[in-house]
DNA sequence: TTCTTATATTTGGATATGCGCATATAGTAT
DNA sequence: ATACTATATGCGCATATCCAAATATAAGAA
């Protein structure tokens, strides 16, 4: 029941839930998901060490980048259907798509002027 | 997404899922469950008033009595779900077993000198 | 009415959470 | 070594959460 606890208490925070859905879409690092959803990198590295510390998110260091994703390898029992909820429950919110937009233009920018 | 925080936030206290799961059985008035819990009326109240807030249960009168439910009516559009997975993730957890039996045994002296 | 019972709410205190600021760490490059 | 970049963490503050104790409300009985 601990774990269970622990990952609506991971769940319980719009901040977080926003994050979850971008992961969806595919990895990013730190920095994509804070010009995403324009928020502090503080912000950003806390909740998604949160994330990962329940068990619904994994990071992978390539480099300076740590990378966060919500596909990759074996999490708890839970993860799977948490994340197909998720998916299926927020989908048309404005603030989602907002996300989304500004990570597109995020990433045209960086292409502009890569920094790898 | 504000509804779906609220009902996370709901489900992120080990007190609200004993209780789920106590509700999933049968009906039980709020002094079954304190017994059955083995906790304050304060804290029962206070929690199954939580679970229903995020629509995760429904109450009805009945004379004196508050009969709380998790099948009665119609919830929020996550209500069925959940339910379910609660019920499939919350099985064998020893303090589920032990918050049963102590229902049974509460239920068995208000039989021998019942209230109603 | 008053009395009793079941439940809800207010109050206050301890603990937890979310955030920004500043700083620390990890890795790359020179 | 120093310098730079990306990310993580320690600290303090504001707010939220959880609880018990006391009190309030609601319904029935006398």
């Amino acid at each position: 029941m601990r774990e269970l606890v622990k990952i609506f208490k991971a769940l319980s925070d719009s901040t977080r839930l926003r994050m979850i859905k971008l992961l969806q879409q595919r990895e990013l690092c730190v920095c994509e998901i804070m010009q995403a959803m324009n928020i502090s990198q503080t912000r950003a590295s806390r909740n998604l060490g949160i994330l990962k510390n329940a068990g619904l998110i994994s990071d992978r260091r390539d480099g300076l980048w740590v990378h966060y994703s919500t596909s990759r390898q074996k999490f708890n029992e839970y993860h799977q259907e948490i994340n197909a909820l998720i998916k299926k429950w927020l989908r048309d919110e404005d603030i989602i798509i907002e996300d989304s937009k500004r990570l597109k233009k995020a990433v045209k920018l960086s292409k502009a002027k890569p920094h790898k």
